[in-house]
DNA sequence: ACAAAAGTGTTCCTCATACACCCATGT
DNA sequence: ACATGGGTGTATGAGGAACACTTTTGT
């Protein structure tokens, strides 16, 4: 039997961090048509011999630099959703702490970190698959410890909470976060070192425990 | 920019019923090679001009003349997956309640409901999707009314709480289960009706009730 | 009367919430 | 001393687990 090969096949990414406060994504400004000078999600077509995951990791690689946790969100496919053709894209999700400006690929004119509130108008259906990729974020962080994901790797409980705040948009109480921090096993581990106190009290430091999943949950208010 | 098309696109279909108290998947055996002789999920290559979503439920209706609730599990992709070439699959969810047997469509020499334990050797990737989508089944049910989907329009508290057991594999406390049930709104909405009682008292007849989500949501013990 | 399954009430425990309170630092 | 944020203790309430008990049918 004869395979029809009618399709091209991308990842796209949905790569989030934390920057003054507030939840953002990598975006890259297309310097080649279609959607030309539109803001879209980082991505490209997946290679010959390559599995899907690896294509995430590289293209990644690639736009940051930096190689963090990555998930697959969904595929997206509906028949018009790229003027080229036939193209079904397979969206990865990404949390890492606060970069450095990502370097622009040769591709793109030009990238940035952007809030993910107030967004609008990206190229193709990015859009939609940025919100899925936020929802996923914010369902993930109810029940696995993917917040320090967002952290360096030894941060306060503060910093964590921090997180939770800005990623579900609401605020928390910080005695109660705490608690529930230290006392969810597999949350994070203490390193036994504290910051330097510049207002207020020294903080411990700790690092991501090694908990796949939180018994019990963090849910949102 | 010319596109590559490389891939070809398939949908495969984890269908699921419970039959005799055990969770069943619908398999067909492959009359084709590669992988003759094998079972495997049902599925089949996405048209042209047709979205993935459309595809899965064309997919459906051939092999079961059913419309049921649909929901992508994830997409597959290693290089090797298929001999025939690459050919990458989006997975779609499917619950129903227990049909006739499905009548084999052209492609396939049989098709049968087999239970998913105890079940190995499935063709291509196929194990490790129709894993996949057991699991995304069996956590589904914690947090939305999905149950209800393998129940016939019309059920007892008690059939839906086989439906609990039978996909975790554990036991609930009857009593306990039937105050969750009937007390979670939009969980079911009762008919008035009862059934004619066999063994013991007649039990109030359910409809499935609206509610996307289970607030609190029923958790696994 | 008895078995069997449906459905209710009650107790105990875990955990989320709210908030009073103490601790350790910089200014 | 005081402000600021880190961290602990404790009361209250919602909901889960366990199980005694009542209800309604068939035999």
């Amino acid at each position: 039997m004869e395979l029809p090969h009618a399709y091209a096949v991308t990842v796209d990414l949905v790569v989030l961090t934390i920057r003054d406060n507030r939840l953002c994504a990598l975006l890259v400004e297309r310097g080649l048509p279609p959607y030309r000078g539109n803001w879209a999600l980082p991505g490209g077509f997946v290679l010959p011999d390559e599995d899907l995951m690896a294509a995430a990791i590289r293209e990644l690689g690639e736009e940051t630099g930096i190689t963090g946790h990555l998930e697959q969100i969904a595929t997206y496919g509906a028949p018009d959703r790229d003027p080229r053709g036939r193209v079904v894209t397979v969206a990865y999700l990404a949390l890492m702490p606060d970069q450095p400006m990502p370097t622009a690929a040769s591709d793109v004119s030009n990238a940035d970190w952007r809030p993910v509130d107030s967004l609008g108008g990206l190229a193709f259906d990015h859009d939609r698959i940025l919100a899925d990729g936020v929802e996923r974020a914010r369902a993930k962080l109810e029940y696995t410890p993917l917040a320090a994901a967002f952290c360096p790797p030894e941060f306060t409980i503060a910093d964590l909470r921090q997180v939770y705040e800005v990623v579900w948009g609401s605020a928390l109480d910080p005695r109660n976060f705490h608690r529930k921090a230290t006392s969810t096993v597999g949350f994070v581990e203490p390193t036994g070192r504290a910051t330097d106190g510049q207002r207020g009290r020294p903080a411990q430091l700790f690092r991501r425990g090694d908990a796949a999943v939180l018994h019990p949950p963090l849910l949102r208010p």
